[in-house]
DNA sequence: AACTCGGGGCA
DNA sequence: TGCCCAGAGTT
């Protein structure tokens, strides 16, 4: 397991790779941000960033999503994969929005794992980036990082991957280090082809060192 | 804890 | 063209 120290440092070596980290999902406010990282779940940034212009120039407010038939709302997302849900889950968020928020996106991390499509990963995104309160969202790149790293155990489910990034990050550290493990995950450590021989956290990375000599 | 939902993108 | 990608809800 790597320590404090040493975590810090990974973190700050992930920040050299990559300095402009920051949320890839196109927004101009907390709620286009909700909608984008509900749309997110189980597809790519990139692909959610292809049907959002369109939609957001379409339904403007929560009220606007609740004007159409739930299979026109499928139709404008259909290029992301299941749709379906998340239309229907789009519409219920809304319905909620409305009925107990008065319209507005909530801003306590409580409050938006209520609504429907929200779970963890995604409210720690929206308030974070929407609001900036720190948090740091476990998405499948923050898990394999972390546990591929040592920087928290291999068996650690998502909440205890989430609590020993807290313990041992400071918090004003929380949001930036959520970025930082992503863009590292994504573009570097990724799932079936991490980077390891160009690795720069390669000594001091347990799953690293598994791997080279594995290749070696 | 395991299963389901699903089209896009890349090898 | 088949395999890999990536969370929330349900049982």
């Amino acid at each position: 397991m790597l320590t404090k120290k040493q975590t810090l440092e990974a973190i700050d070596e992930m920040a050299y790779l990559f300095p402009d980290a920051e949320c890839e999902l196109v927004h101009s406010n907390p709620f286009e941000l909700l909608i984008a990282v509900v749309l997110s779940a189980q597809c790519t940034d990139a692909l959610v960033n292809k049907v959002t212009p369109g939609l957001f120039a379409k339904y403007k407010s929560p009220t606007d999503y609740l004007m159409v038939p739930q299979e026109e709302l499928e139709q404008d997302i259909r290029r992301i994969g299941l749709f379906r849900s998340k239309a229907k889950n789009i519409q219920k968020l809304c319905r909620s929005l409305i009925d107990d928020f008065q319209g507005e996106v909530p801003k306590e991390r409580d409050e938006l794992v209520k609504l429907a499509g929200v779970g963890r990963k995604t409210a720690n995104v929206v308030t974070s980036v929407a609001f900036g309160v720190p948090a740091i969202a476990v998405d499948t790149h923050v898990e394999r990082v972390s546990k591929r790293l040592g920087i928290c155990r291999w068996k650690d489910n998502v909440r205890e991957v989430e609590e020993t990034l807290m313990k041992k990050i400071p918090e004003e550290r929380w949001s930036d280090t959520h970025h930082q493990l992503i863009f590292f995950g994504r573009y570097h450590c990724k799932a079936q082809s991490p980077q390891c021989p160009e690795c720069p956290l390669l000594s001091m990375c347990r799953e690293g060192k598994k791997r080279m000599k594995g290749k070696l």
